[in-house]
DNA sequence: TAACATAGGGCAATCGTTTGTTCACCGCAA
DNA sequence: TTGCGGTGAACAAACGATTGCCCTATGTTA
């Protein structure tokens, strides 16, 4: 069992407020030094560490943080995190993750016992476009940041990429390839992130003359399955794409094994492009070309500005959104694997 | 702000004590119906939930579990999480998540926050031998469980495979394939791991009567780049392996990118096996030929041996081991892509 | 000599729950 | 009237720390 206040108090003969006030420097402490040493040394050779419980009951704050994903198996997600640890422990916070598998009902129940344990902010990773439970946190006036997908814009702190943009850069770089026949798979329209890449598909084909073809949009979420099964839908169509911008490398995975049950050669007989860059699609053969975004520092900033709103007590809808940039690797481009990358005036995070 | 037991027996006109009796449907309370609704009514609009923290201080548990492991981005890790989320989650019980990178004083660091914040529990996948991170764990009386790694042979609860076996299935399978010069990308001999899977690979090769040259053991730690560093070197040898045990996929993974960079063809330059079956090892093409681990499973069990821990107080130093399961892919053998599976009598977990 | 600083700590309330014990009241039997 | 048992709740003491205020010596100043 650890030590606590009352027992050193007792060992040092004076009162547990004294001690409490040494072991944190208190600097309005008037003690005499032969006492503070004393103090002291039973503090050093008991390593007296306050009880957090305790601690967090009285000063209310727990020191900890916690973050609301659907899946940590997803690599975009465990990059995310390592981010946001990296910019919270150094501030002495902890971090609790919990994973949703994108069903509401268990995003709720974790936020409803986060708010119960009283950690001290949220970060969200899972959000839908008016999302109850963000209403929730904000009702709740627990402190929390978005981040990759927000719920409602410019309402809340958030941190993404420009996905438009992210979007419409893939998917010119098909054009710009002489793709015609471009199909999407396309995350679903209750995320923002499905709603805006979609958008950039389309400002792309419009902005070169090519009339969208309703057909070549599938829907097929954010992961692996549903990229395949998506992509075997459209390689069943009577005039297939030769070319796909996926919503998500994890799609776009998806649809390298659906392209390749059929004996289908990337990028000579399709080109894929993703959106996110997690480590994994450098390794992949081909290599995929995609969206880089800077997911480490999403996690990293998200946090600061987490731990800020915390600290201040000030709950700032600011947005943070970086400027993606197009990877090129062989998955479009025969040959491209020597890692050519295109980067489109890099406006660092603005506003 | 949520509200108080205190507010809502101000609210009810009843003592604070009946309201927290009431919402914890203590057995033994004698209640006027009337009273017990009027208060029940008032729970169910404020959605009362009990002050965590408070709760916590008073009745000695956090129903938080910590879970320390080297990095949530190698995908063993991950699932490993998600394995222990599972497990835990139901039981009310939500999990910490702590990155080391492996280094011991981060580790410290960890293990120092997690006991002042008097979690219930910790669940170690960073473990070297004789750790004193663990000594320090079991001389707190902190509840944990050890997976993957152990720190000593038999004192600990632990989860996990049984390395040598699974080691030894991978390098016979190599050898079985006719293969004599047969290197081994080893883990440090600080880490269980690292020892028995380089014992498992000797045993193999002492069983064939294959001499083992010293040479061809080089240590890569458990990651890519130390992986494809270690296979480099490997490959500059005048006589170099014609195919290779990688102690870890990651590992095997940075052998992939060596011998591509040398322009090799994988398996028919070089075959690889690797070790864990990560999601990631049947991605890659080929098909990475590997020892197949329950990872999942050893996160739920190991979650499930803490909480028994925790709920009886008694700490039985119970291991839990698997029986690994040969998986053969394209790495190994040309055309294997089909996926055979060599299932070595999957004796259920032992003891 | 009385008033007053100052040094050196002690006191006690508080954070929000839980839980063993006590208490007031009422009806009923002796 | 007294005593008793049962109801229906209130009381109060924790859990371990923090912090504003108070108290007692001792020395200093007027």
């Amino acid at each position: 069992m650890p030590v606590t206040l009352k027992e050193l108090a007792a060992r040092a003969n004076v009162h547990p407020s004294t001690v409490s006030r040494v072991a944190n420097n208190d600097p309005g402490l008037r003690i005499a030094a032969t006492t503070r040493t004393r103090i002291e040394a039973l503090l050093r050779e008991t390593e007296y560490r306050p009880n957090g419980v305790a601690r967090g009951l009285k000063l209310r704050q727990t020191l900890v943080l916690a973050v609301v994903i659907p899946d940590i198996t997803n690599p975009f997600f465990a990059a995310l995190f390592r981010g946001i640890e990296d910019g919270a422990t150094p501030r002495g916070y902890q971090v609790l993750l919990c994973n949703t598998d994108g069903i509401p009902e268990r995003q709720r129940a974790h936020l409803h016992s986060l708010a119960a344990r009283r950690v001290d902010g949220v970060i969200l990773a899972s959000t839908f476009l008016k999302d109850p439970a963000v209403r929730w946190l904000r009702h709740q006036r627990t402190p929390y940041v978005l981040v990759n997908r927000f719920s409602e814009e410019g309402v809340d702190p958030f941190v993404g990429s420009d996905d438009v943009v992210g979007a419409t850069l893939a998917t010119q770089h098909l054009i710009g390839l002489g793709h015609v026949r471009i199909g999407h798979l396309a995350g679903q329209p209750t995320v923002s992130t499905g709603v805006l890449r979609r958008k950039g598909y389309h400002v792309a084909l419009a902005e070169a003359g090519i009339p969208a073809d309703p057909d070549l949009l599938v829907e097929s979420g954010f992961v692996e399955e549903g990229g395949a099964k998506a992509m075997d839908h459209l390689l069943s169509l009577k005039h297939p794409p030769t070319a796909i911008f996926a919503v998500t490398d994890m799609t776009a995975i998806g649809a390298y094994g659906a392209a390749r049950k059929r004996g289908m050669r990337i990028p000579e007989d399709l080109a894929i492009v993703g959106y996110n860059d997690i480590p994994l699609a450098g390794r992949l053969i081909p290599g995929l070309t995609t969206v880089h975004v800077p997911i480490h520092e999403f996690g990293s900033v998200a946090a600061r500005m987490l731990l800020e709103q915390i600290e201040t007590g000030v709950l700032t809808p600011r947005r943070v959104v970086f400027a993606p940039q197009l990877v090129i690797r062989g998955s479009s481009c025969l040959g491209a694997d020597e890692q050519l990358v295109r980067r489109p005036a890099p406006r660092s995070p603005a506003e």
